[in-house]
RNA sequence: GCGGGUGUAGCUCAGUUGGUUAGAGCGCCGGCCUGUCACGCCGGAGGCCGCGGGUUCAAGUCCCGUCACUCGCGCCA
């Protein structure tokens, strides 16, 4: 007989019954009847449960054990009676008698319980991870996880790409996020930084000639956390392919998407081809360049309707340049006043001027804008905007960057509080026809918008002779649900539009000769035409995992500081690792309140 | 860096307009219990009410500061 197990702790089924056999696990749970002992033994693949009676075997040694103590039974499996069957375990007909039970590892007391599913401080979890992993949801967002990265790998093969790997020490670049540095032992003073993306590498790969690349691949960049961003560390789906148009990018990966989610999900999936919103449309109608399709508020520009208007804060917001937008709320209108006043509480509350409104009560607008506008002329704007008779609908105005984004600020809100959105859906869509500059709000500048590496479209041309701010760039993003998925582009291989496009940012020849060595060197000995993307996995485990917070999906996050709780990352380390480095530490003053860190 | 929320037993939480000895459930420890599967019953231990300061006859409760966690803003080509 094996040392540890015949069997494990899924598979028992009246078939074995009369059967010997050995099961190793975690004792998950114990119901003591004093001279009758049941232990449900819990492996990764399930529960099964041991009987264990006083005077019979090694009773006394599974009696004193605690919960999450390592054990391995061996004993006879026996049928149980019809009252006993446990219809919710598959291994439910069936118990294990014990008969040795020999211990493996015995547990303390647990700072936090592995059985159940009640909610714990996330400090206590990740501190505590192994012990978080143990639980049910945890386990099996990790096992999803794991199944969908898997079903990514065979799509992508099964399409023909090649699955690469690319440096994790290279160089700092000068675009982008802050890097992760890494000091040189060799070369006093110079540093490799960790990826933010093998955004230049796989173009290389291009240039290498390997025509389709995947990697899941590993990205850091040094930036604050959020619900849906881990601080440190994530992973993408990163790919490239060569001689492709963005319509031969997007016919590739929407069926990878389209497929894994269909396999992971029963929610419904928006069928390839996915929908294409140009930035400029997505800014006006959805307030944001991530729109959650399933929220079926639709913003509009209503200008127009208060030039000359009574209501006079508007009149002259739109003589003076600025815009008003709408945003519908469907049904609101049997809301109390309180709704609509807490609505802009809360704009103002974000720094913004407010959030105007109008509230139809069967038929009849209210609210102090209705009341100024006009009645002629409320009349019009509201059959304008297609109201019903209990609508109510809200006005963000304001310079059209800033009422764009709390317009798309309060259609999100909006949405929520009415319930309007399908829990159901999965939403995708592609964001295209991104600017490919925009001015710096502080310096005045033309600055890159996105990817300084993507190909404008209209190409040199467009370069030469358009208004930067009025060239796009064959540039996309691909969202579902109002999450980012990913961006990605059409790459600029040529060196001479290159160099134009970093001229109109503001940067020399030699700019980008020094700090883009590797890429435009290559360019100039033959680069195809090539474009990709980079889906985040974490984003798209935790959509399907209709988890919250990307830190549900990922095995050991760091913290919202990121520090790793459990491995104590980051540490200080000793001064002869500092020497070797040819490092001196020049720390900030400590705050005299500090409390030390346990 | 900034703003919001939270902080009471190992964990989840209750704690009234400031008022006597801060409670419950789970867990833990002890006892009883031979068909449970959230086993049950009895008993017990366990509290710097995050920390510091202030107001007050009196603070878990009010005020100020601070720390921790978290959500958001900035940041994220």
């Amino acid at each position: 007989m094996h040392a540890y197990r015949t069997h494990d702790c899924s598979q028992l089924t009246k078939a074995d019954v009369g059967g010997e056999v050995r099961l190793s696990g975690w004792i998950h749970r114990k119901r003591d009847h004093g001279g009758l002992l049941f232990v449900d033994l819990r492996d990764h693949y399930g529960i099964t449960q041991v009987v264990a009676e006083e005077g019979e075997g090694d009773f006394a040694v599974l009696d004193a054990l605690r919960v999450e103590s390592v054990v391995t039974v061996t004993g006879k499996v026996v049928a149980r009676s019809d009252e006993t069957v446990n219809a919710d375990l598959p291994t439910g007909a069936i118990e294990v008698r014990a008969a040795t039970v020999s211990v493996e590892s015995r547990a303390e007391e647990l700072p936090m319980p592995v059985f159940g599913d009640a909610e714990y401080p996330e400090d206590i979890r990740l501190k505590y991870r192994y012990l978080d992993l143990r639980r049910t949801k945890m386990h099996q967002n990790i096992m999803l996880r794991s199944n969908v990265i898997s079903s990514i790998r065979r799509r992508m093969t099964d399409q023909g790409f090649q699955e690469l790997q690319t440096p994790i020490l290279t160089a700092s670049s000068p675009e982008g996020a802050r890097d992760y540095l890494v000091p040189s032992r060799v070369h006093p003073g110079k540093f490799y930084a960790l990826p933010q993306a093998p955004q230049m590498f796989k173009q290389l790969l291009m240039v290498a000639g390997f025509d389709k690349y995947f990697q899941i691949a590993p990205c850091f960049r040094d930036e604050d956390a959020r619900a849906d961003r881990s601080p440190g560390e994530f992973y993408q789906l990163d790919f490239e392919m060569s001689f492709v148009t963005q319509d031969d990018v997007f016919a590739t990966i929407e069926p990878v998407l389209e497929n894994v989610f269909r396999e992971f999900s029963d929610k419904k999936v928006t069928a390839a081809p996915f929908p294409r919103i140009p930035y400029r449309e997505a800014m006006l109608k959805y307030g944001s360049d991530k729109p959650d399709l399933r929220n079926p508020i639709m913003i509009s520009d209503v200008g127009d309707h208060f030039v000359g208007s009574g209501f006079g804060l508007f009149a002259k917001m739109v003589e003076t340049g600025n815009v008003v937008r709408a945003i519908p709320a469907p049904g609101a209108g049997a809301k109390s006043r309180k709704f609509f006043d807490e609505m802009n509480d809360w704009a103002r509350g974000e720094g913004h001027a407010g959030l105007g409104y109008i509230k139809i009560t069967d038929g009849v607008p209210g609210g102090p804008i209705a009341k100024n506008h006009g009645e002629d002329a409320t009349a019009k704007l509201i059959d304008a905007l297609g109201l019903q008779e209990n609508d109510g609908v809200f006005f963000a105005a304001g310079a059209p960057d800033e009422a764009a984004k709390l317009a798309g600020q309060a259609r999100i809100r909006i949405g929520e509080a009415l319930e309007l959105i399908d829990q159901d859906r999965f939403d995708f869509c592609w964001i295209v026809d991104f600017p490919m500059f925009e001015k710096d709000e502080d310096t005045g500048k033309i600055i890159f918008s996105h990817n300084p590496f993507s190909m404008p479209q209209g190409e040199l041309d467009a370069l030469e002779t358009k208004d930067p701010l009025d060239i796009l760039a064959w540039q996309y993003d691909i969202v579902c649900n109002g999450v980012e998925l990913s961006s990605g582009a059409i790459r600029n291989h040529r060196p001479d539009i290159m160099y134009k496009a970093f001229e109109i940012a503001g940067y020399t020849q030699a700019d980008v000769d020094r700090d883009f060595a590797g890429m435009i060197g290559a360019f100039k000995y033959g680069a195809p035409p090539h474009g990709g993307s980079a889906p985040g996995i974490d984003r798209i485990v935790m959509l399907l995992a209709d988890e919250p917070n990307i830190r549900e999906v990922v095995l050991f996050p760091m913290n919202q500081k990121a520090e790793d709780l459990m491995m104590n990352a980051p540490s200080p380390v000793d001064e002869r690792q500092l020497r070797e480095l040819h490092l001196k530490l020049n720390l900030p003053k400590a705050k005299a309140n500090d409390a030390p860190k346990t």
